[in-house]
RNA sequence: GGCGGUAUAGCCAAGUGGUAAGGCAGAGGUCUGCAAAACCUUUACCACCGGUUCAAAUCCGGUUACCGCCUCCA
């Protein structure tokens, strides 16, 4: 069975064959580092993050680049207010996103590049298009043209007449023609700058994902990733920069996440209702937002709400709970050949189905809910008088397996009591042996006001943190 | 104006021709000393109108509502 993608390219789901077999080449689009992202800088970080998690769980030997821009206007005019120098800037922001990013489950990237560290390669790749005829330089600006480059508009299926009206020359700007984008922009007064054959200047920005996924991935590329805002102008800008470039097709696959509204209202600064990740994670559990997050399908838009939050939270810990009844239940289990095979196949399915439902466009939102099965038919067999240590094996490995290909990880909750709760937990054993149920209900109450959950089960006493 | 998306139960969300997955919330029941957890049962005129078909949430045409991109943006 092989891996369904949507391709922004096709618009059609289309059967994935790599460049290399056995290799995948990814480039995500990561963030300009100006500030602390918000929750919808989060969503392509883990959904991406998901989907090389997939390939890797199917054998997959994943290159995964994610880039930084960390030279920019924005973060020109944040250093500027701040009264620091740039690169500081870029570097506080690129370790915060580092660390917000890595509380929710994304794993490291293979490499992270930067412009200041690409400026070179940068440098000469405008050069060559130059040289090439696709660009041209005015008074220390270089400008790409998108009308000498055939294709230009087939990701954003805009015919290049369409885009005209919306083109627009800004004050300053040199362009010969409204569609032409800047590959170098000559430095304004004392800003940050870098030499060039045309000058003190800076790169445009999308030159720097052209020249970073050539430098780190080569000039094809499997796929090619970002939030779909960036299907037009910046991918599609991309691809004639690169393509121009290189004569050859710049990325087989084009992936774009949707959307998250809050509220219902988009997310944005004019109207103040951008959720900053930071903050939420600090009041929340990371994963549950990650979870949440994989519980709709990537291309699809979020409405996020606290509410919607709080129910992710109940649905992950309902997989959670089954989990640690499994492993209180290991104990008392035996090793039982009656019906084993049958519960093992059984598991065994769930895995498949799982494995059907992320080769479909990474379904991660169905792939959860045979979590969901897999969980009921765990909780089902946990019914049984007597059960079998392979196959409550079993239903763990499936189960933290398939939520590790969704990049959530169980923690160990089995952090031990302390002397006096356990004490607690004994006496009130034997307050309930006596038949002192008002004695050992005080005692459960005492203990769930430390947070701490006892159940009554045929197998004795199971405790859990609330 | 151009390109595109969404509309499914109280809420969230899958499902692209065969008669509506899953989760949260609610109700009833079983189990329990009581709970908890779990299990069982229970809740849908698939935005609207028309068409194609033996059969449509699903395909076609139209309508409405909301949203995105076309300018920095995940």
């Amino acid at each position: 069975m092989s891996i369904t993608v949507y391709n922004t390219l096709t618009r059609k789901k289309e059967a994935f064959t790599p460049l290399e077999e056995g290799k995948v080449s990814m480039y995500v689009c990561g963030p300009t580092v100006y500030n602390y992202i918000h929750i919808g800088n989060a969503r392509p970080a883990i959904v991406f993050d998901a989907v090389r998690r997939y390939f890797e769980y199917k054998g997959y030997d994943v290159d995964y680049v994610l880039n930084f821009t960390d030279v920019d206007d924005k973060i020109i005019k944040t250093a500027k207010e701040l009264g620091e120098e740039v690169p500081d800037i870029a570097n506080r922001f690129i370790d915060a996103y580092l660390e917000d990013v890595g509380a929710l489950g994304v794993k490291k990237a293979t490499h992270n590049p930067r412009v200041m560290d690409t400026m070179d390669d940068i440098i000469h790749f405008i050069a060559a298009l130059v040289e090439k005829g696709y660009a041209y330089s005015v008074d220390g600006d270089v400008y790409f043209k998108p009308r000498s480059f055939e294709g230009y508009g087939k990701l954003s299926h805009q015919s290049i007449d369409e885009l005209r009206s919306g083109a627009r020359i800004q004050i300053g700007e040199k362009k010969e023609d409204p569609l032409d984008f800047a590959l170098w922009k000559r430095a304004k007064d004392e800003e940050i700058a870098w030499e060039s054959p045309w000058g003190e200047g800076r790169p445009g920005w999308h030159i720097e994902c052209s020249a970073m996924a050539k430098k780190y991935l080569g000039e094809t590329i499997d796929i090619h990733a970002g939030g779909q805002d960036l299907t037009f102008p910046h991918h599609e800008n991309e691809i004639a920069q690169s393509e121009a470039m290189n004569g050859k097709s710049f990325a087989n696959y084009w992936m774009h996440n949707g959307y998250i509204n809050i509220d219902n209202e988009k997310m944005s600064k004019s109207l103040g209702n951008f959720v900053l990740t930071r903050d939420l994670i600090e009041q929340h559990d990371p994963q549950v937002l990650r979870f949440f997050m994989l519980s709709v399908h990537y291309r699809n838009p979020i409405n996020f709400t606290e509410e919607l939050l709080e129910g992710a939270h109940n649905s992950l810990d309902r997989i959670k709970t089954a989990y640690s009844n499994l492993e209180h239940r290991k104990e008392s289990s035996l090793n039982l050949e009656k019906d084993t095979n049958k519960w093992l196949e059984k598991v065994n399915a769930f895995k498949q189905q799982f494995e059907k439902e992320m080769d479909d466009d990474f379904n991660t939102a169905n792939a959860i809910s045979v979590l969901f099965d897999l969980t009921k038919e765990a909780n089902v067999y946990l019914q049984s008088n007597q059960t079998s240590s392979n196959v409550i094996e079993a239903f763990q490995e499936a189960i933290t397996t398939l939520l590790s290909v969704l990049g959530i990880t169980l923690q160990e909750d089995s952090v031990l009591l302390d002397e006096e709760i356990e004490a607690l937990i004994e006496e009130r054993n034997e307050a309930r042996s006596a038949r002192n149920f008002a004695r050992a209900d005080e005692i459960r109450d005492m203990l769930k006001e430390k947070n701490i959950i006892l159940e009554d089960t045929a197998q004795g006493i199971r405790w859990k943190r609330g």
